[in-house]
DNA sequence: GACAAGCTCTTGTATCTACAAGTCATGGGT
DNA sequence: ACCCATGACTTGTAGATACAAGAGCTTGTC
């Protein structure tokens, strides 16, 4: 399998603006440069400055090298749904503790999250994950229960369970994302090694298929000086509709 | 003034999102198809397909046209932005107490975030927002002096600064949002009433104009008790793109 | 009828060309 | 010393062409 050349090429890029070998604040060699150096035409060249520019990672502008604005790329959508993934996209190494898998009836509270009845079971997870060794997470999710069933025979510390579920032709689709500061509880305080009081950056999630039917729900907890949550949005919606 | 062609492409096929003439989930014309309409070649034509996937408008997949998602985008700039916004939507009576608002030399940290020399100068303010007459958020908004000054003669405590701003040319165009949790210090202790320590929400927001260069960095701390952030993401956006 | 091969339509990728439009540095005039 | 015009460089837009690769329908065979 042959991978595009503007994929090539942006990757290039990214790593060299990782690296360091093109330093925040400078700017990118000229496309014409880059055609040159990549032996291509400006097609690719430019389809890979499109796809870092939409990453955020660089700012162009009509008759000005293109610069970098910041060595750690703001994520794009799907990210936002695996931790993982934005480990990986930031160097870092992921890891993850399943402390708990349970099926058992909801709480009240999940159970209206989730819009079902509570006497249907859910399957809930406990899971710590880690970055570069140290705690930086605290997961709580809940599955209805025809989603979480295959999680119960799976390998859960192994593999992402987006991954898993989407393999088994779960149609996830949106979230919506709440985020609100809590106080470290005794559990929390126990799995992030930090002081019980101390603030955590909460997120709850509720997931739905396209057909708008909730998935999962989840309250993950992030210690603030490990991991933090990065968001971008763009007002092109409303500009280009002028 | 002449608009691009793909721009015009891309508005046209907007319109006839939003207005209904391709329903959801139908399929947009083949590209050669939009060839003949506009009468041009695939560039712009694939140019404007590029910009409504970004917009999370359509689904794209190789060998199968594009596909209406969604008729709204999920998240619109402003509604991001715009505490007033937010809380008009959610029912509750926004209000804002203007502590202070200076010109001055930035603090390093701030400098750095703004791509900015430390000699130069920034207006700084400092800003309480109220739900109902409770203190909610308590931002700390730094803006580049050629976008800041007419800050200094307006009326902040009535108008959106967002509003302002827009009316006076200033192209804001996408934002950061990082997300994290801190203890509330001395100050935001004072004027969000909560003990010192308590667990607060915070934001930390960097707006820049279409160019890339940045406008505006921001510190927004909130009581999690009255106000939270939300944000919704749809996944299929990007699926195709790997 | 079921299945598979093949054909056609569609999008993805890439090249070459051309001109428009914005940026920036150089250099000359005041 | 300052200012401005010029010109070189750079990105934005657009056209035409070609082939690769995926999706889905059609058709022919078993």
């Amino acid at each position: 399998m042959t991978i595009a050349l503007h994929r090539v090429i942006a990757a290039d890029l990214r790593q060299r603006i990782r690296g360091g070998t093109i330093a925040v604040g400078e700017a990118l060699p000229s496309e014409a440069r880059l055609c040159e150096e990549f032996a291509t035409s400006r097609g690719p060249v430019r389809q890979a400055l499109a796809t870092l520019r939409e990453e955020g990672l660089i700012g162009v502008g009509q008759g000005k090298r293109a610069v970098v604005l910041d060595a750690v790329p703001a994520q794009p959508f799907e990210t936002f749904l695996s931790f993982t993934r934005r480990a990986e996209i930031t160097g870092h190494e992921p890891g993850q503790q399943l402390q708990e898998i349970a099926l058992r009836r909801p709480e009240p509270a999940v159970a209206a999250a989730l819009g079902i009845d509570l006497d249907e079971k859910v399957v809930q997870l406990l899971r710590l994950r880690l970055l570069d060794g140290r705690p930086a997470m605290l997961e709580r999710m809940t599955y209805v229960e025809a989603v979480g069933r295959p999680l119960l025979d799976a390998d859960l510390d192994a593999g992402s369970i987006y991954a898993l579920l989407i393999d088994r032709g779960v149609d996830l689709h949106s979230a919506r994302h709440t985020f609100d500061a809590v106080a470290a509880d005794a559990l929390d305080a126990r799995l992030l090694e930090v002081p019980e009081g101390a603030p955590l950056l909460r997120e709850r999630r509720l997931t739905t298929d396209s057909t708008g039917t909730p998935i999962e729900w989840s309250d993950d907890r992030y210690r603030p000086d490990i991991a933090t949550v990065t968001v971008t949005n763009t007002r092109s919606t409303r500009t280009a509709a002028l």
